[in-house]
DNA sequence: CAGTCGGTTGCAAAGGTTTGCAGCCGAAGA
DNA sequence: TCTTCGGCTGCAAACCTTTGCAACCGACTG
């Protein structure tokens, strides 16, 4: 039903060629011609295809955002972010949702492949080497993640996690627990991994529960479990958790940050509307999203895709950039100093 | 550099078609070469081309979401339920932000149209004469907003503005304020039509303030203006602005709901966090979503793009329904008796 | 033995573009 | 008058698949 080139070319009275050409190529045609065939075009509501225009070109001029939970308020500054460079570069983004799920995150890969130049890939659940496997289909740029050979764009949550814990050390903590992130994380790893040295280096105990779905139920279903396992400090996985985690003390009758100190990671925007205030370690999202873009924009601006054969150098695309950018603590009213021992908890 | 369906059938000494086959009909292939064909495709690490694929079929098994504002947490849900029944029918969504951009809007649908076997326009800041324009690109399910002739599934905001309306009339509030949405919205439209209408007719006095940014921060900034007015009550365009409101005030010294009662739109996860709880008309937002999906994919089941003109009734989509979801005053914490009068208020 | 049939495969057209190359035309230069 | 050249346009191949049609094979039927 819609019209394609040929139409418009028939209606016009010129070849093809010129249609497309007035289309991608508007200097190559006469004026006249031109507004010829753009009138046609217009009457018969033609709009190139782009499907059809990428086959040939290799280039959609889209890019493919895959992030594990749209609903988790981290994410949108990032995918923002990614939206305004793209933008700028002329390249729209679609966004797409896992759901925390690895299986369907592969899926969404497979997907987007053919409909995008390169995806980023926005704290993956899917192992590094089927990272690497879905890497030669598509470009890809890693975010919230290593894999060697990769472009990656990481967060410094390791020194976040430190910065954390020796905070709440400061604060007289002894007792600390790490409320892990979901399975398939590395972020998680890197938390759990940096939170261990740091609590072992400053004499404390660190207890490790997890992993759990990085969600505020998630949190707030381990409320009991914090309580019993008698911490007077948590680090949670995020911020999502780090409120849910509130509430459900709150729930059970533990005030933050009188009894228990919390912090979490992310810095969402709700982090300063609960109550008490959050304390948690700020992550540079949007650099993130502008910097993935960059990365990946300069990527297959260098091995061409689809085009027939360059002879120039292709394949040596080992100039794959690690980036790995600052976190920040960001102490609020979520933690304060160790309650005195002996009143209510499950220890002494 | 991947892998082509005539690499493979080289490797595997099929034809071509032979290949195509082993993946898209398996049934029509001797089973011994069928797994000579996998292999050999495993081996390449081949994947069917999607875009080459989609341009003779016709079908690209996606679906486009293309909603205004991805950090409004009222579009989550809504996404997740679109891609929960998307996945039932082997579908797979993109999602694109717009930005409350009417210009990124339609930017958007074109760069998806030939993508995606349909787009659900979310909340759409376009004009409906475009939007209709557009859909001749491409097949489109219109979300909250109605369009003529095109298929629509719409919440009863004019309802739950009447009943919030009718709560706060009970209350005793005589003076009340609706804090409007963006322009273009058509929510909003539907909303001043319902609220001006319930309150005239319950004797109160309604004053308009907008458009806004339907942002918490187009909610605070909101708050001076509000206090001046010296209305008792408060009917905000959505959730967000409800909550940013409330801040704003308090930043001013008036208290909800002693001071002055606020209403939201969208029952929000956020909206059961915040102190006070507030209350809100329910809009329900994952049936929207799945509805929608339904109807696109109903839509263009109906009508086979691309494929080679089957002759049977085409063009007849005027079976193009419209469907009304209810809306649900929920009552919490952010709404009371009017103050009693004289004590701080402008008024008097 | 001719004909039929089911199962499998090859052939080639089709889908809508882009693009290198060649050709055309008229004007400028020699 | 003959080249040369620039500006514009047409031609056809290419991108990667899918799919209707025809051909083939062996076996069975009558």
């Amino acid at each position: 039903m819609p019209a394609t080139i040929r139409d418009v070319a028939r209606a016009s009275g010129v070849h093809i060629s010129t249609v497309s050409r007035t289309f991608s190529a508007p200097h190559l045609v006469n004026p006249e011609t031109r507004v010829r065939v753009l009138a046609c075009a217009e009457d018969l509501g033609y709009r190139p295809n782009r499907a059809a225009r990428a086959l040939i070109t290799g280039r959609t001029h889209n890019i493919g955002l895959i992030v594990a939970d749209i609903a988790n308020p981290f994410f949108p500054p990032l995918i923002k972010a990614a939206e305004g460079q793209a933008r700028h570069r002329d390249y729209h983004v679609f966004v797409a949702d896992t759901n925390e799920d690895p299986v369907a995150e592969e899926d969404l890969v497979h997907a987007m492949a053919k409909q995008v130049d390169g995806v980023l890939l926005c704290s993956p659940r899917m192992s590094n080497s089927l990272i690497e496997q879905v890497s030669r289909e598509v470009p890809v740029v890693v975010i919230n993640r290593q894999v060697a050979g990769l472009p990656c764009v990481m967060m410094d949550v390791g020194q976040g996690a430190r910065a954390a814990i020796e905070h709440l050390l400061a604060l007289g903590h002894r007792r600390i627990a790490l409320l892990g992130g979901p399975r398939g994380s590395w972020t998680a790893r890197e938390m759990r991994r940096a939170a261990t040295a740091a609590a072992r280096g400053g004499g404390a105990e660190l207890t490790v529960l997890g992993p759990n779905q990085p969600t505020e139920t998630g949190g707030s279903a381990l409320a009991e479990q914090v309580r019993r396992s008698g911490v007077t400090a948590v680090l949670a996985y995020n911020d999502l958790m780090a409120i849910g985690l509130i509430e459900g003390l709150d729930a059970l009758g533990s005030r933050v940050p009188h009894d228990v100190s919390v912090v979490g990671v992310d810095d969402i925007a709700l982090s300063r509307l609960t109550r008490p205030k959050l304390t948690t370690v700020a992550t540079p999202t949007a650099a993130a999203g502008r910097t993935a873009v960059d990365m990946l924009l300069q990527l297959d601006s260098d091995a061409p895709r689809g085009a027939r054969g360059r002879g120039a150098a292709t394949g040596d695309r080992r100039t794959t950039a690690q980036v790995m950018l600052q976190t920040e603590l960001v102490v609020r009213d979520s933690t304060g100093p160790v309650p005195a021992p002996g009143r209510d908890g499950t220890g002494a």
